[in-house]
DNA sequence: TGGGCAAACTTGTTTGAACAAGTGCCGATC
DNA sequence: GATCGGCACTTGTTCAAACAAGTTTGCCCA
């Protein structure tokens, strides 16, 4: 039952494979929510593989906060669905694809100048030093949702002149292009609406905007990104969930889901 | 070196003395962030264990983003400070703290009384059932910074008569108690000051508010409390770190992606 | 001097085993 | 009938060993 899938993928490390096996089981809904999955014994013999695998396939799903339980106690299925992966929360795009809304994009103006000096601290470069900046009007099903104010460091900058930045995700682009993007610091709050974000989200000046401030940089802790990203707070918000044993679980909503709470 | 820890907490798993122990060290500035740590072989050495032991406390530390670092190479520290705890982030009190500020409330209100609709939905109850609700003007260094809107289930609403709400943290004090609040889930957006809101955080009509929405509930899942906090979003903000490497790998122990505000 | 290869070192994966500790059930006992 | 063991089962912790895979170092050769 199992060999199949390690057959398909031989590349992938074994616990990886149990990991997705597992989460696929409970996104289709073969194990529900609230219920026990089988014993790590059990799992064991299913999936041919020694208890220490498994268990680290267990301790992923956890982590993601798709289980829960303790000690001496079969694990429950916690949440059917997975939190919000690294891509999804990093990228316009994706989040809007992953909601079921349709992104787009309208540039406003991709520029190189040199850095303020306010631009230069966030960036970590020494004032002056040319950089790449973007501003674009990111909308939701056609209406405008966000203004994004986005400065690049030289090296990932100079890549964005050979990119239409109207056709979609700048992070993703990046990405292919062997950018390291690795890390995300996203600090949140919020801001009236001035002159310019009035206009281009046709909105009243002074009406409040979610703003988060993303600081994107490599593994090594290069920042690569500083962006200032406002949002209409009707179309969008944050949601964080938290447990006093888990991880915490973060994903950007929809308003639309804010019904349901 | 490291039997002395281990024989002071004899209670504690090793793997926690461990991460532990590896904590203090980043914390101390014994290793520099951006410095590689001891190679896995070495700790095992220093702390007499087995390199499967070293693997779950390095894990852990990974996971609350001190340390990272690829295959064939050393980790390398990442942060010298851990991530907020759950109750940190879910106590204003006990945040205003851990960030060097002297937290305040005054109590404005304190009832019983039926459940609205809106606030029956919230905390899934039948619409007039008796609820607590409390509003509270929360000052951090004397000075009005947030408002609390709080609803609470029936019966972690019933303690609150016998607590003075002006003293300090609800949520520490329900958790004394023996109420069971281990999961919280918080939907960040900005909403403009009403009438009320202006008149006590003593600041125009229509400014700007970082509103989180924040609903607690036990470990079973049954929703304590729903609160509609609004902070001046110039006295606090919400950061949030997030990294594209697996934060997987056996974690259980407290500990949190939410960066202090 | 420079390039390239190989060895030494690092972390990642996997297995098997044993014991500790917590939970739940069932039967014996009061 | 209620309560208290104890047994069976579960997850948690720890060890030891071996191989796979990625990085760094340094030496040898051109």
């Amino acid at each position: 039952m199992y060999d199949q899938v390690v057959i398909q993928n031989k590349n992938q490390p074994k616990h990886q494979l149990l990991a997705a096996d597992l989460r696929e089981r409970i996104a289709s809904g073969q194990w529900l929510e609230g219920e026990p999955i089988p014993s790590e014994t059990e799992l064991c013999a299913q999936a041919n593989a020694s208890r220490g695998t498994v268990r680290h396939a267990l301790a992923t799903l956890r982590s993601e906060g798709l289980i829960a339980g303790g000690q001496g106690k079969p694990p429950v299925v916690a949440h059917a669905v997975r939190s919000q992966s690294f891509s999804t929360f990093m990228s316009f795009t994706e989040w809007a694809h992953s909601v079921g809304r349709t992104p787009g994009q309208r540039t406003l103006e991709l520029a190189r100048r040199p850095a303020t000096e306010e631009a230069a601290g966030q960036l970590e470069l020494e004032p002056g030093t040319m950089i790449v900046q973007v501003l674009r009007l990111r909308l939701l099903d056609d209406t405008p949702a966000m203004i994004e104010r986005t400065s690049f460091a030289p090296d990932a900058g100079r890549l964005l002149f050979d990119f239409d930045t109207d056709s979609g995700s700048i992070f993703n682009y990046l990405r292919e292009q062997g950018v390291d993007l690795s890390r995300g610091k996203h600090i949140i709050d919020a801001v009236a609406a001035d002159g310019e974000d009035s206009t281009l989200l046709q909105v009243p000046a002074g009406m409040p905007l979610l703003r988060e401030r993303r600081i994107t940089s490599s593994s090594t802790g290069e920042v690569k990104e500083y962006s200032d990203d406002r949002y209409l707070p009707h179309l969008a918000n944050f949601t964080i969930e938290n447990t006093i044993e888990e991880r915490a679980a973060f994903t950007r909503a929809p308003s639309l889901a804010l019904q349901s709470f």
